[in-house]
DNA sequence: ATATTTTGATATTTATAAGCAACATCATAT
DNA sequence: ATATGATGTTGCTTATAAATATCAAAATAT
């Protein structure tokens, strides 16, 4: 992604860690199936490099890189957990009456005592 | 990512899917932690319209904005079993022997009888 | 009700992600 | 051992993702 995000650039070490492991897992599964870089390249329609940037873990690459390889792996399903609000018990805690639209906090918290 | 990726721009079906589910899931956590868009931005080191592009589930923006989301959100744990080896069972019995370093397959099977 | 914050929308700029080509290297099947 | 297919590497081109700035609309706290 032009002007590139620092994030993608100086990855925090979890998030390139996370990305590493994604990358060799998706490379595990595709040597599994005994298909070659540039046939799953094919079934996403993307060039056999995006391919090889992924199992690499490369954090500049698209997203739509990483879930189509998933798709093509027919491990998309993994995904759906995700980030589940059922599933993040902080927030959960956090999120004390409703689901706001927006997240404007309380100004000056006017207990004048 | 620039000279898009077709499944960037017309990704299939299930892939759009996943992305805006993750990407809604990411909102609603982000609002139960009552933090806007330009705090969650400012946390990853990206502008806030990065953060509006993963939570509308853009596909061409890059990977490292979702993950990047995920990890400020503290829930990038949840990623880890994402294409895991050992919950791929479509490729646990695919897989024959061991776990080749290429993908080369046996060219004309000559069993010639 | 209304002031203030958050979010959405549009336009411009710019560094680069993804494509492609050619060659080198590596791994595997025979 | 060796041929062949798979993957890594480098250099080039180009359409664009992300940054920035500004204004509008929406939502919430008071």
């Amino acid at each position: 992604m032009p002007r590139p995000m620092k994030i993608a650039d100086y990855p925090p070490a979890p998030v390139g860690e996370a990305l590493e492991r994604l990358g060799r897992n998706i490379r595990t599964a595709r040597l599994r199936r005994k298909m070659p870089q540039e046939a799953l390249a094919r079934r996403m329609g993307v060039s056999r490099f995006v391919v090889a940037d992924v199992e690499k873990g490369k954090a500049t690459t698209g997203v739509a890189g990483y879930m189509g390889a998933l798709w093509a792996l027919g491990l998309l399903s993994h995904m759906r957990g995700v980030a589940d609000p059922d599933h993040d018990e902080e927030g959960k805690t956090l999120e004390r009456a409703r689901s706001p639209r927006t997240a404007r906090r309380r100004t000056a918290l006017s207990d004048d005592f």
